[in-house]
DNA sequence: TAAACATATGAACAATCATTCATATGAATG
DNA sequence: CATTCATATGAATGATTGTTCATATGTTTA
């Protein structure tokens, strides 16, 4: 595997087409796992998400609380909701009536806290 | 702590919305520090630029060995690279005709690994 | 068990986005 | 200085996505 191309269709950067190919074939991950790392991120990739997140961590609310604190409806939060469970984030609790989140993991907090870090710079 | 709130519009879980409204108003990051967040994160919610970004891992890459190593056009790899730039992610350096990109700083290394801790569970 | 309450969900729509295509810019080369 | 090479970029397009609206599900209560 990972045979020297002598005919590099590129640029000129010739001296680096076999290394570069051979580390990257090493070290990127698998189609699927590249596809998930994207879908997780995709979840960060909204104000409405984030900032349910940042209520979830300090408490354990319900559905209509975050969308009273958040000014939204509850369908659209429910809908977020949804995505941020499908994605592990998040979990959920019924106490009666109500269904109550909190977050799944504390991986999303060092995720926020590392992005928060990236752009107060 | 945790008063009772007892004009409560909402649902029944009346007692945490005094103190829910105080810790979220105090915690809660500004709107436009939400909003850059957000835009962070659909950065990395992009497989093509997860890919680009594991191959700058690597090494210093050309745009022309990126778009021959990860098997995409010209051009398709030059806009995700202005993205990647604008939000910092990645520099650039001039060499002659070509043009070498480099990750800009470590957080999208951490950024990234911590993704890959959560979906590896 | 009917009504009220809390949440979930499907369809629709507008907005956003990644890629492609055509072309422009900017540097080296002969 | 015209051509070639490497990269950037604007417009167009198809795909994805967040919210809304209407309604369904599931729980409590009268």
């Amino acid at each position: 595997m990972n045979k020297i191309d002598l005919n590099a269709e590129c640029c000129d950067c010739n001296e680096v087409h076999e290394d570069l190919l051979k580390i990257v074939n090493e070290t990127m991950p698998e189609e699927n796992e590249l596809y998930d790392l994207a879908e997780l991120f995709k979840v960060f990739g909204d104000s409405t998400r984030i900032r349910i997140l940042f209520v979830l961590f300090e408490a354990e609310v319900c559905v209509c609380d975050l969308a009273e604190v958040l000014n939204m409806t509850q369908s659209a939060i429910s809908h977020q909701l949804q995505i941020l469970k499908q994605n592990k984030l998040v979990k959920s609790r019924r106490e009666g009536k109500s269904i109550f989140y909190s977050l799944a993991d504390d991986h999303v907090r060092t995720i926020i806290a590392q992005g928060q870090e990236h752009i107060e710079e």
